[in-house]
DNA sequence: TTGAAAGCGTTACCAA
DNA sequence: TTGGTAACGCTTTCAA
């Protein structure tokens, strides 16, 4: 079914149908009825590709996220907020993971097969996985969008401000008498790993604490690996008594080692998460941790690259600032203790 | 940069850049080389709308998933296999959110929308909550395939196979000496919750057991539905010995009730959860469940869209089993306790 | 206000 | 093996 077919139905030429279509209202009303009649009737649509294709513009747009391994909700969101954000301005989304684990090159056969699709601007929200695409975002020749990448690039990079958030929590586990804080650092192969740990040590820092590299554990950021990490900061001569993860899931993955040692989260030792996923709630106890809102975050990318698709004015700089969420995984370190329960 | 210019810079016509694009032996080597050398230098990349046109065939399948609310992690596997299964075998995937929540017919738009884009086939992965599409499935005139729906429809339906999982639940927890089993059963204004619901009883019958409608509690499939459906249970003057829950979610948040209340999942009362996320084996105790993989059954739903494409014969009959995993949240009941911890 | 016709970037048929 | 040309379904300019 397609639009000369209506046209003939309708007894009308194929431009006035377009018309119709388009909500043109140079169109004799009469007429339109007469044509919607039949549109309605067949159950017609046009072809979006064909109107792309004579109109020069697709509507479409492209979003890469990392791998969501592990069942890692994060990701989740910022494909359902995208998605919400570009369907609300008459924007389709086409989907990538980018499969960085296996083979660092991916993101840019992404790119390129969106590309082919004709999108309009491609959002990378990666967080710092897109180092293959270094030297080559600007001759892909289309409006992109950063998050937390660590390119020289032209394109607009939402600027991920983990410091905020990592500094209050210091301050937080400070106030509770902590000095041996340790971290379960993420992977730091990964640039948002390298730049969450960075942040930390800015934030002890600022906080005038004495940074112990000891006390850091470099372990995957998924319920595995948080479960390890953990094990290995148990391991130590002296334990830390409070301890900062790279992510939730880490996080929650320490606590099944904590327990399994019969450690009390909290009471033994502190623990704080990172991303504020909504299973932190939920958790016991209940995790505290540092917003980082991948509902606001997606939003804003998509703001950011729609107004470098219409290519009004400059590239707003954007920030995306993390916050602490109090709730109840710290306490004061066990007077004199190691880390290790007394028994 | 199109066909058009290749072709000039190549100095051949714009059919032959198109064999060499497309791979036809026929094009003599050296010609194909040196139009190859030309896209490569320009970057040129073939436009995909424009071919989808002139073929007739847009390699694009849509994908129609719920809302991912409260961050359950379910559905972004969903994608992620999907995706990976399409693009494997060459197509595009449109990704759309039913957001039945707030609107029942949004499940027709999506579909709408997908047309307009020619898809070619549509998966609609929202396990019984399509209901607005009932009767109109067939008038689509394009491939579909539905998993766990609940309609009357030519399409092929991936039954689910709820009762498997249920059955050796209700057995293990039977084992264990209970008999006053409990449910939490998510809205039953969801299909895919009616329908896990019905498995219950059905499992609960082949096992020979009462069924008791007083120990059901109706809630949300969410963190803090089932916090609030656990409680409900709890304020009952005979509360269950074990509790089934509609998904792990749900059991999750019933965990938060029952610690607030000082009782010990397995100890005081068991816990079953659904879905088998991930996170199940983090939680503490770790959460029995029963396994509904988003993985097997996004493949699964994929293939089916695929034969269904090609039109390869009659439609398969497809089904996906659950099966109870065994973990440590279920234990024996309390010698003559009501599920209130005696302090 | 309407219609005819050219064009969007590609494919595919037919003739050479 | 290659090139010319008519499609694909739509929009848009130009004339009427």
């Amino acid at each position: 079914m397609n639009i000369r077919e209506i046209a003939l139905k309708a007894g009308v030429s194929r431009s006035t149908v377009s018309r119709v279509i388009n909500d043109v209202t140079t169109v004799d009303p009469k007429l339109a009825r007469r044509v919607k009649a039949v549109i309605d009737e067949v159950g017609y649509r046009p072809n979006y590709q064909a109107q792309a294709l004579a109109r020069g513009r697709s509507h479409t747009v492209g979003l890469i996220v990392s791998e969501i391994s592990g069942g890692n909700p994060f990701f989740a969101e910022i494909i359902l907020y995208f998605e919400r954000a570009a369907v609300e301005k008459g924007f389709e989304v086409l989907i990538s993971f980018a499969d960085i684990e296996t083979d660092p090159e991916h993101v840019v056969a992404c790119v390129n097969r969106m590309r082919e699709r004709q999108v309009e601007g491609i959002a990378v929200l990666t967080f710092g996985m897109e180092e293959s695409l270094e030297g080559k975002t600007d001759s892909v020749g289309l409006p992109m969008v950063f998050a937390g990448a660590e390119l020289k690039t032209q394109a607009p990079n939402i600027e991920i401000n983990y410091l905020a958030g990592m500094r209050d929590a210091v301050k937080h586990l400070m106030d509770f008498g902590h000095t041996r804080i340790g971290y379960l650092s993420g992977r730091q192969t990964w640039s948002s790993m390298r730049t969450r740990y960075d942040a930390l040590r800015k934030a002890m820092k600022l906080n005038k604490l004495a940074f112990d590299k000891e006390l850091v554990a470099e372990c995957d950021h998924t319920l595995e690996g948080g479960a390890e990490g953990m094990a290995k900061l148990l391991s130590l001569p002296k334990p830390p008594t409070a301890v900062l993860c790279c992510n939730d899931m880490a996080a929650i993955g320490a606590m099944k080692t904590l327990h399994a040692r019969g450690l009390e989260v909290a009471k033994d030792i502190s623990l704080i998460g990172f991303d504020d996923l909504s299973v932190c709630a939920f958790v016991q106890p209940p995790l505290t941790s540092i917003r980082f809102s991948p509902r606001e975050l997606a939003t804003l990318a998509f703001d950011t690259l729609l107004h470098g698709i219409q290519g009004t004015g400059d590239k707003l700089p954007q920030q995306y600032r993390t916050h602490f969420v109090l709730r109840e995984s710290t306490g004061s370190p066990r007077s004199g203790s190691t880390g290790t329960k007394k028994r």
